[in-house]
DNA sequence: TATTGTTATACTCTATAACTATA
DNA sequence: TATAGTTATAGAGTATAACAATA
C-alpha cells in the first residue's frame, strides 16, 4: 500500500511544516548567534521582557519548562550581564529575575531581528494567504489544548 | 513600535509553524520511542529503506548531515540490530550501509506511525486546504533553494 | 596528498532526580 | 515535611577538527 510506504512522507503535510519550521529557526537561530544569544536564551529574555521581575518557578511554569532549566537558562543570562537575580526578603527560599538594563536594551533588538526573519520567509504572502494559514494553525493548537510555547 | 515590540511575536507566522511543528514532532517523537528508535534514526532508516544499499557519505550528502553525524546513528542502528556496515572490495576506504532484514520489517511500520502522527493533527482540515497549505510551503522551500531533509 | 570513515571534543536543549536551604 | 532553586547525570542532536587507513 502506498499509504504506508516509508516514501510517502513528503505526502504529509506535518512534513513540510516541519521542514519549513526547521529551516527558518534556523536562519533565527544565525540571526540570534551574530548577537550572541541562543534560541532559548531569547525566549526567556522576551518572556523577561514582558514580566518585569518573576520568580524562577513562575518562568518555568509559564515556559513549560523545568524549574531546572530555566536556573540554567538564567545562570547563563546573567554571566551575560543580561538578566541578574535578587534576593527576595519576605521568603529567603525566593528570589526575582530580572532584565539588566543591557537586557533591556538588548531584548527589542532580537525582537526586531525575530520581525525580519519572519519577513523574510513569509513576507511575500498575501495577507489573506498570512491570515488563513496562521488560523489553521491556531486552530490546530486550540483543539489539541496546547497551552506552553514552543521552544526550539 | 508595536512592530519591534518583543510581545509582538505572535503575530509571526513563524511563531505558529513552529508552535505547531514542534507539538506534532514531539508526539512522533513518542510514538517513535514506543519502537526503541529516534526521529534521526527514523530518518536513516526510512533514507536506507528508499535507497538500498548506500555509501555514509552519500547518506550524509543527502540528509544534509555530516560524516560524523551520520557514522554515530548508523553505529546506533547497527547495535539495534537494524542496519549493517559491508566492506567494499573496489576500495577499502569505502564501505556500504544497509538494512538488515529487521531493519525492512520495522521502518514500514514507522511509516504508519508517520501516517497516523499526520493525520491526527492534520486530518481534519479539508482536502483544498491541506493542499493550498502545503503548496504554500512547498513555494517556501523552493524559493529560499532549501534542498537536504529536515532532520528534527 | 586527497578521500573515506571514525573519534575526540564541545555545545545546545532538555529531562529526571537527588540535594540544599528555608519555611 | 513541603517548597524553591541548584546540581548531577543523562541523552538526543549536531558540528568542527584531528586522525587512521587507503588510494
Amino acid at each position: 500500500m502506498a499509504k504506508d510506504s516509508p516514501n510517502n512522507l513528503e505526502a504529509h503535510l506535518g512534513y513540510w511544516v516541519r521542514y519549513v519550521s526547521n529551516h527558518v529557526s534556523h536562519a533565527f537561530t544565525q540571526k540570534l548567534a551574530a548577537k550572541n544569544v541562543t534560541v532559548a536564551e531569547w525566549v526567556v529574555l522576551r518572556e523577561l521582557y514582558s514580566l518585569g521581575a518573576v520568580y524562577p518557578s513562575e518562568l518555568a511554569e509559564k515556559l513549560g519548562m523545568t524549574r531546572g532549566a530555566i536556573s540554567k537558562l538564567v545562570e547563563r543570562l546573567r554571566v551575560k550581564c543580561l538578566a541578574e537575580r535578587y534576593a527576595v526578603e519576605s521568603d529567603a527560599r525566593y528570589q526575582t529575575i530580572e532584565l539588566t538594563a543591557a537586557g533591556k536594551r538588548l531584548t527589542p533588538t532580537l525582537a526586531k531581528l525575530a520581525d525580519e526573519n519572519d519577513h523574510e520567509f513569509f513576507g511575500h504572502l498575501t495577507k489573506s494567504q498570512r491570515t488563513e494559514v496562521a488560523n489553521l494553525l491556531k486552530d490546530i493548537v486550540q483543539r489539541n489544548g496546547w497551552k506552553d510555547l514552543p521552544i526550539s
